[in-house]
DNA sequence: TGCCCGCATGGTAACGTTTACATTGACAAA
DNA sequence: TTTGTCAATGTAAACGTTACCATGCGGGCA
C-alpha cells in the first residue's frame, strides 16, 4: 500500500542503495543524481518507514518522559521545557505520566524499552532498585528530582533545600516569628527537601519558635483546607509558607474567604514561581524552581549521552532557586524585587 | 548486544516460532510450553524489539498528538486526558507541542509518519489543505478545536460559540449593560468562536449596547494588560468577559492593583473553567471546558478508527460548554450554583 | 489395524531499510 | 594501449519479529 523505498528505485531508475544515500545525506552521490532522487520522493510523497530505519540503525530518534502524577503549571512547564530542548536536537517524545503506583509506573518503564533511545525519568518510585530492575542496563537515563544520588545516572534537580531555607530566612527578615509550613506529599522527594529546608532554617533562625507543620498534596485544594486551618487558631501564625505555588493559591483563596489581608494580616509566600504566582493578588512571594529550564538541562545531559555513549560521564546538577519577592510578603508601597541567592551545590 | 527472540528460544529449547507465540497469547500452545517460554524471557529479561514488530504488523501502538503552543492548565489538562485514555487503551503518546508557525508544524506532522497508528490533531494551521499535504490518506487522524468541519477526519470540539453567548446572557440578567470583552488570538479558531459568541449575545440582547472589545492572546500578561486598560477608560464597563481563565487571572491582578473590587466594582468572567479559576479571589465565575475530557474523547474515536477503520464513520461531536457561576460576578453572599445549560449542536 | 484429522511445533519467507562489499566506468599515468 | 585508481552506483546480507505452511505425532473411528 504505502509506498517503500523500492517503488522509489523503480521510478527513479536508481538502485536503493542509491536512494538511501541521496535521502540521507551521504557522500559518495551525484549532485545531478540526488535531485532527480528527491525530486521523485516528494513527488511520490514518499517517507522512509522509521521502523526499518530503527530496526538497523538501532536508533529511535525519541526519548522518553516517565513523570509522576502531576498536575497544573509544574506540569505544562517541565514538558515545554524537554519538548523545546528535543525538537532542538531533533528528538521525538514520548510521554508516560500519571501513574499511582511503582507497579504501574515499571510497566510503563519496561514499555519504553525499545522504542526510545533515551529515558527522562521523574518519579517518586525511581529509587536505585526500582531503575535496575526495569531499565535496560545499555540504555541511557537521567533522573530529575530524585533521590538517587550516587546511581549510575546523572541526575538534574532545584535545590528545593536551599530554596526553602531562603524563604525562611526571607521571612524571618520582615520580623515573622510564628512561621507555619504547608508540606506536600510525604512520598514526594522535592516535598521532603523543602520540609528539610524549613525544619533547618527555623532550627538556625527562631531556635525557640515551635514548628507548625500542615499535610498536604501538591494540589490546590489541600492549600485551601490548611488555609481554613490556620484561620481557625487560636495562636495564629503571622506568615504561612506553602511548599508550592498551587497550595499557596488555594491557601490564598481561603484567607481572603475567611477576611484575613495578605499581607497585612498575615503574610504568604509559595514555591516553584509558576506563571500564575505573579498574577495573584496580591502578587505571591515564591521561590524560582525554574522548571522548564530542568527539562531542557536534563534533555541535552540525555541526548550527549546517547550520542557520544563513551565520553560521557554520569553528573550530578543543581539548579540554584532563585528568592522572589512579591506583595504577598511585603506591603504593596515597596518595590518589587529579586534577589539571587549563592549557588548551592 | 540485546537478547533476541532468538536468544530465548535456544535457551528454551523450543523454534522462534513458538516462543513468538507464547508471547503473543496465541492459541494453539501448550499451556505447559507457554509457562516455561515465559519463564525464559522474565529470566533474561528479554523485550521483543517494537521496531521489528510493527515492521511486520504495521502497528506501533502509538498515537501522535500534534498540539499548538500550549500554556498552564489547559495544557496539562489536555495531555492528562489524553494520556489516560491512552494508557487505558495500551497506546503510547508521542506529542510534539509549541511549534508557532505552519511550516514547523507541517515538518512536526510529517516527521510523526510511519511512528504512529493515528494522530491527534489541535493546530491553528490545521485547514483541509495543510492536512491533506502533509498527512498520510491511510493515516487515522482526530481533531479537536478546529474549523475542518466537512473533511474526511473525526473532530471533536468544545461548544465554545455556546458557552461565550451564555456567559454574555448570565452577566445580562445579573443587570450589566456595558460589557467589555478581551479577545484570544485572532488566528485562533476558538478564539473566533467565542468572540463571535460575544458578539451575538450582545446583538441579540443589547443591540443598542456598542460592543467592547480587547485583544489579548490567551496569556495572563494580555489580560493584566486588557485589565489596565479598563481602569482608565472614562465609561468603564461594569462587566469584563475574558475569553479565557488565564487572561481572566491576570485582570483580576491588574483590577485588585488599581484598587477596583470584583465583583462590587466591576464583574469578571472566563472561560475554561481551569482548576486554579476556583481558588482565585473571588472564585471566578466561568464556562466549563472539560478539557480533559476533549482530549479523552478524541483519543477514544481515534484508538476505535485504528482498531477497525471500516466500520468508522467520521463524527463532529461537541461537547456542552456549562455555565459556572462563582463569585467573581456575584455578590459573595449568594451561594454557588451550577447550571447546565441546553446541548448545542 | 489402518487411516485420517487436528493440534502442537518447527522452518522460513516476508516486512523496508541501511550498509558492507562488488561492480562499473572514466580518467590519468605509465 | 594498458593498467591502476577512484568515484558512482548496484547487489545482497543483515536487523528481529510475525505469519504462513509444513511436519510429525497421537488418538478416534471405521
Amino acid at each position: 500500500m504505502a509506498t517503500t523505498i523500492k517503488d522509489v528505485a523503480r521510478r527513479a531508475g536508481v538502485s536503493v542503495a542509491t536512494v538511501s544515500r541521496a535521502l540521507n545525506g551521504h557522500a559518495n552521490v551525484t549532485p545531478r543524481t540526488r535531485e532527480h532522487v528527491m525530486g521523485v520522493v516528494a513527488q511520490m510523497r514518499f517517507v522512509p518507514s522509521s521502523a526499518a530505519r530503527s530496526m538497523i540503525t538501532r536508533r529511535t530518534h525519541t526519548v522518553g518522559a516517565l513523570l509522576p502524577d502531576l498536575h497544573g503549571e509544574y506540569f505544562s512547564e517541565l514538558i515545554r521545557g524537554i519538548d523545546l530542548a528535543a525538537r532542538a536536537r531533533g528528538l521525538h517524545l514520548l510521554v508516560s505520566s500519571s501513574h499511582g503506583d511503582a507497579v504501574e509506573a515499571a510497566a510503563a518503564l519496561r514499555a519504553m524499552n525499545g522504542r526510545v533511545d533515551g529515558l527522562l525519568v521523574m518519579s517518586p518510585h525511581a529509587n536505585a532498585d526500582f531503575l535496575w530492575g526495569n531499565l535496560s542496563n545499555d540504555l541511557p537515563a537521567v533522573l530529575m528530582n530524585t533521590r538517587v544520588a550516587g546511581g549510575l545516572h546523572s541526575s538534574f534537580a532545584v535545590d528545593n533545600y536551599a530554596g526553602a531555607h531562603a524563604m525562611v530566612q526571607h521571612l524571618v527578615e520582615r520580623g515573622h516569628r510564628r512561621i507555619a509550613f504547608i508540606a506536600g506529599p510525604e512520598s514526594n522527594f522535592e516535598a521532603q527537601e523543602r520540609l528539610r529546608g524549613y525544619r533547618a532554617a527555623m532550627l538556625e533562625l527562631l531556635p525557640d519558635q515551635s514548628q507548625q507543620v500542615l499535610q498536604g498534596d501538591f494540589a490546590q485544594e489541600s492549600g485551601f483546607r490548611a488555609g481554613g486551618h490556620v484561620v481557625a487558631l487560636t495562636d495564629r501564625p503571622t506568615a504561612i509558607f506553602a511548599s508550592n505555588d498551587m497550595m499557596a493559591v488555594g491557601c490564598l483563596s481561603a484567607l481572603s474567604e475567611a477576611g484575613l489581608r495578605v499581607p497585612h494580616d498575615v503574610a504568604l509566600a509559595g514555591f516553584d514561581d509558576i506563571p500564575i504566582s505573579r498574577y495573584t493578588s496580591p502578587p505571591l512571594t515564591t521561590v524560582r524552581a525554574r522548571i522548564a529550564e530542568l527539562g531542557g538541562l536534563a534533555l541535552e545531559s540525555l541526548a550527549s549521552a546517547i550520542e557520544e555513549p563513551e565520553h560521557t560521564v554520569v553528573q550530578h546538577q543543581t539548579l540554584r532557586a532563585d528568592l522572589v519577592v512579591r506583595q504577598s510578603t511585603t506591603p504593596s508601597t515597596e518595590p518589587r524585587f529579586l534577589r539571587p541567592l549563592p549557588h548551592a551545590t
